[in-house]
DNA sequence: TCACGATATGCATGAAAAAGCATAACGCAA
DNA sequence: TTGCGTTATGCTTTTTCATGCATATCGTGA
């Protein structure tokens, strides 16, 4: 715009970054899945057991718990299969409707990041002027 | 996948719907001007008064006040004319940076709104199992 | 110089969300 | 049948964040 907009914006663009979440809503706008929770399913199915995911992704156990009843209750049908009880003390497993949904969301979600980061690319582009 | 997705997702298809944010953080992560930051910018512009753009939009002046501190803070010069006293009270305005700046995040975030939302469908495609 | 209306800012109260604590239920293996 | 480790779940505490209230500051016009 102005030579001043060059000599204001251009020393803080380097200590800017762009942030966004995205997430499925039910039609009252509650939040169904989004980043924190589908990491999470991942991370269950990875490690077979809750516990051990909630520890490695530094969640809690309790809180995490809850949230899976709310995906679950939404969906109507369950998108883990769970083991109480055994010599392990219990496990946790993605359904197959789980890994389809975690599949699905994981090739939404990067083709998102690189849309969106070349749109955040022309914005800095933008503010800085040229 | 199998005949079961066909039956389990669908009925809830036309109830899941896609919600995202986007905001621009400082290097840890703290959020600096995201969607509802942007739209009080441009309602101060519009009505030439931070307290008439809070009644507008809903927000507290307290809050918002804070918020426009936090941004000016980290871009280190003011986005925003303020005038105390005079017969009107005072006024608020947009500089030019802050111009820019609305501008440009305009285009970024209608930008992103297409291409996410053409993203959403292809996802419920996946999940729904063509 | 006084009143008015908007900006500027501290503080106290309240509401919502997260974290944390406790404990039951379960099923295998020893 | 007892112990172990994990899932399952209620309840309390803490933290976080927004709201609301009070009040100071300012500059013009009457």
């Amino acid at each position: 715009m102005n030579q001043a907009m060059e000599t204001k914006f251009k020393p803080r663009l380097d200590q800017i970054k762009l942030d966004y979440k995205i997430w499925l809503a039910d039609k009252d706008g509650n939040g169904i899945l989004g980043d924190g929770k589908w990491r999470m399913l991942k991370m269950i199915g990875e490690k077979g057991s809750l516990k051990a995911a909630c520890e490695e992704l530094g969640y809690t156990y309790r809180r995490t718990w809850g949230n899976i009843k709310k995906i679950e209750d939404f969906f109507g049908f369950p998108l883990l299969e769970k083991h109480r009880g055994g010599a392990e003390g219990g496990s946790m497993a993605l359904t197959e409707e789980g890994k389809l949904l975690v599949r699905a969301f994981d090739k939404f979600h990067s083709g998102a990041d690189t849309l969106i980061q070349k749109g955040f690319i022309k914005f800095l582009d933008d503010i800085s002027n040229k």
